[in-house]
DNA sequence: CTAGATGTTAAGGT
DNA sequence: CACCTTAACATCTA
């Protein structure tokens, strides 16, 4: 689930369920999860505050407290938030349960426990302690050439380093790639000004299409690699037999005829 | 049973 | 230093 896009949808999901309601209870199912605080500190800056807004940068998602300070999500590779009215029993994935006084719950469910919740004094200092990249659709043309500009290697290395551009992930590199008609292995250096540009405004169109489809791939053009990123998959474009490789230690797919070589 | 999965980071090698 | 690959984290599914 949580690329960008992802974790955008989820902001709003969150803006649009869980702002202004006072937080009565937090319960902190795996403490594991919880990096520069503990239960303790977490419970005690929730617990009778209330959600007044929403932000993202790349793909964390705070949520500033009335009184104070943002609580930050970071959902891996399986995290969502789960808005609901009935407590069931059976949850196994919830990490951390908010309850709010008007009786709903917002749960922050992670499978894998990849992500991480915590406490930060702003965003500015989220950014610096991870030190991330502007995120990729606050990004402008002239310092997305510096930054790129100053890393070598495979261009999808760089789309997918948080550290250089943060927000992109493994599938969305691919689509950005595969829209912008460059192969994920091309060297940066190979690229030209005509190339990056273009990479540029895919880079965008992408995110934002994805943002617009509510990450719902029935949603997507039809000229989206996304639906046929599988083994034995065919290109939207050309109907050719897609490639498989690695890049950046990330399962890659492209269209070796779309996509072509710099050689 | 095994391989692989939307993320991030550490460790080792080139 | 900058890059690459691999493994690890915890868990589930094809």
């Amino acid at each position: 689930m949580p690329e960008l896009p992802d974790v955008e949808v989820s902001r709003r999901y969150m803006e649009a369920t869980s702002l202004h309601q006072t937080i009565k209870e937090v319960e902190v199912k795996s403490p594991n999860m919880l990096g520069n605080v503990t239960a303790q500190q977490l419970r005690q800056r929730l617990i009778d505050s209330r959600f007044d807004s929403t932000r993202r940068h790349g793909k964390h998602l705070l949520a500033r407290l009335d009184q104070g300070r943002w609580l930050t999500l970071h959902f891996g590779m399986t995290g969502y938030l789960d808005y609901f009215r009935h407590l069931t029993e059976e949850r196994p994935h919830d990490r951390l349960l908010i309850s709010f006084a008007n009786g709903f719950h917002l749960a922050y469910v992670c499978q894998r426990m990849l992500g991480g919740v915590g406490l930060a004094e702003d965003i500015r200092e989220l950014v610096t302690e991870r030190n991330l990249g502007p995120d990729a659709l606050e990004v402008d043309f002239r310092v997305f050439l510096e930054l790129v500009g100053e890393k070598r290697g495979a261009i999808k290395s760089a789309l997918l380093d948080q550290h250089l551009i943060a927000g992109i992930g493994n599938i969305y590199a691919d689509e950005i790639l595969f829209q912008a008609g460059l192969r994920p292995q091309a060297d940066i250096d190979r690229l030209d000004g005509e190339d990056l540009e273009e990479l540029f405004k895919r880079m965008k169109q992408v995110l934002q299409t994805a943002i617009d489809s509510k990450v719902d791939p029935e949603r997507f053009p039809h000229s989206y690699l996304l639906p046929y990123r599988d083994k034995e998959g065919r290109c939207p474009r050309c109907a050719g037999k897609l490639d498989r490789t690695k890049v950046s230690g990330r399962t890659t797919y492209y269209c070796p005829r779309c996509q072509p070589s710099t050689e």
